[in-house]
DNA sequence: CCGGTTACTGTAACCGGTTACAGTAACCAT
DNA sequence: ATGGTTACTGTAACCGGTTACAGTAACCGG
């Protein structure tokens, strides 16, 4: 076939404007000045021509990709989901940088090359544990940009990642239920099995009870899986197992939906009877009954500072280490204050 | 400098091997058989140099660029985008592309052309309003795959969309209320203007009064903007107002929250005084008090189809005129319906 | 033994840009 | 006039793949 792209390439305007497609090119990249004359006859034929580079082949030939590779897992439900990419994709589009997405459920199965890296993108985004760590040395040691995203560097692999502050704000909010509401027997549902924020939050939650003096007891620490129906389904049996318990820090949002369906299903009053907070403020939790106490992550804020991150490691600056993100706690009617 | 790249190339593999880059080329792309003593030679090879072929050179020579692009309007909020883009994400990953996403607020303003187009996809998705008319003219002259999605082709382009079954559903919910119900005075919150979900919503709403011989009462139609605030302020003002109505339908599952909200604050009663109904079923919707009577959009599915199209398109099939995905109501309390 | 397949392989010309290098002309100071 | 700048421009060699075309060897039927 032979038959050419029918898009005008970069030798097509420089034989309209008569130079050379070397002056073309400087002209649009501003890598030189071009004579005045030249510059006029280039604005008007790029303009008629309606030229676009080829992205390809200005990749090709300067090594770089113009592109940022965000990495996903299979499970982008919730809430804080958008808000992230909406932070992500805002800085990178003022960079100048596209947006490669890819979630690491792809067919190949466990490939252990994912479909962003080095080829296609000058540095990524990995959002929580979407690279594994054999991976990430490979990276690593290659120097190719990374940041990580909810989600804190393996041992001896020093790469930035930011992330919320979980610890603090769960000893806050258990703090505000044990010194406020006098609670004393409050059930804390984890979030999955070795996820980070449910680990820092158990452990915001024991801190609070240690400073306390309440002990910790393990009657009261179950699975919550972030879960709206496992959250729910947990504390109906253990209701129905006769546990005694005050307050309920949910772990998530999703699982505070859960264990208020649950409390109501089973004739408990909600803050009278128990009091109930999450964690992350989604969309819908002020508007719960009773409206929600829980813990906002500024999530929009994650995303723009990773992508600041990794835009600078591109550039070939340093970024830093760990960015933990503040929280603070929101309090609203499911804890037993009253809010507006 | 002259410095290449680190990263190896196929002459690498080629030279290893002993063969040509060619003969590496056809057997990576299984565009040709090779004797089975090459093929194991080049497998150990490519094994060992861990060799990756350069996307950009691929993309440059195959005219190819294996990704579909996602365009996007800067109001990603909501908790539809999450599944629409897991729907999206899902098929174009089997298929072996990649997605770029980009949202049209980029800040060099209204340059007439997206940062998305032939130049680097073979072909994209643009959600909404995400292109100008006269932009989607120029891709439909060019013969440049597009499909759009929650947004209806322009007159004269006949351009492949997929949306949701807006106006049967509202006819249906609203037939609900005065079937059911008994409601005669039903208020309708408008979306944004100009935007279709609104429109075909309202035709709805205006196609079961007139089914039902209630003539339309301008007095009950005002704006909601798909806001919670707005619609929230907007039922305050009609209460204070003295306007006369026994139930909402509130254009979508946002406004809805705003309508519960501003009617508990006039000390009316949801549903006895009057019955509230939504649109979307948002994901906290069945949690809200009392849980919300609403339409059920297909939400991820509405993605996966539209991915399908491109695909299709891409490929160089034909992709369907228009894709209308059924919607259904769902019933719960909001309207005065006692479910589960 | 010979012509025609079949199976495989290599050479080299692309794809559409960027950029090192060399060259030209004009200008200036000596 | 001479040499040294400065300002601009063109030639051609890349970037790293794909693929048309040509070539070679082995095999097969007559």
């Amino acid at each position: 076939m032979t038959r050419r792209s029918s898009s005008v390439t970069i030798r097509d305007v420089a034989k309209q404007a008569g130079v050379s497609i070397a002056t073309v090119s400087r002209y649009i990249n501003q890598t030189a000045t071009v004579s005045p004359e030249v510059a006029s006859r280039l604005d008007e034929v790029l303009e008629t021509l309606k030229y676009v580079p080829h992205t390809a082949a200005r990749n090709l030939a300067t090594q770089k990709t113009n592109a940022i590779g965000l990495l996903l897992t299979y499970n982008i439900y919730g809430d804080f989901f958008a808000p992230m990419l909406r932070g992500i994709e805002e800085v990178i589009a003022d960079a100048g940088f596209n947006l490669l997405i890819s979630s690491n459920l792809s067919r190949d199965g466990n490939t252990h090359s994912p479909a962003l890296g080095p080829n296609n993108t000058d540095g990524i985004l990995g959002y929580a544990d979407s690279l594994t760590e054999s991976v990430l040395a490979h990276f690593y040691h290659t120097k190719f940009p990374v940041v990580l995203i909810y989600r804190a560097s393996p041992p001896h692999l020093p790469i930035p990642c930011v992330t919320v502050e979980n610890k603090a704000a769960s000893k806050e909010i258990v703090d505000h239920l044990i010194d406020v509401h006098h609670r004393r027997r409050i059930i804390f549902l984890r979030g999955p099995e070795h996820q980070e924020d449910s680990y820092w939050r158990e452990m915001g939650y024991r801190t609070s009870l240690e400073a306390h003096n309440i002990p910790y007891d393990a009657e009261l620490v179950w699975p919550g899986e972030f879960e709206r129906e496992v959250a729910q389904t947990t504390m109906i049996e253990l209701i129905l197992a006769g546990v005694e318990f005050d307050a309920v820090f949910a772990g998530d949002d999703d699982a505070a939906i859960g264990v208020l369906a649950a409390l109501r299903e089973m004739g408990k009053r909600v803050p009278e009877d128990v009091s109930v907070v999450g964690f992350d403020d989604q969309r819908s939790s002020p508007y719960l009954t009773p409206s929600l106490t829980t813990v906002r992550a500024p999530t929009e804020e994650v995303g723009r500072v990773a992508a600041q991150q990794i835009i600078k490691l591109i550039r070939g600056g340093q970024a830093d280490p760990l960015t933990l993100l503040p929280t603070e706690i929101v309090i609203r009617n499911s804890c037993g204050c009253q809010s507006d």
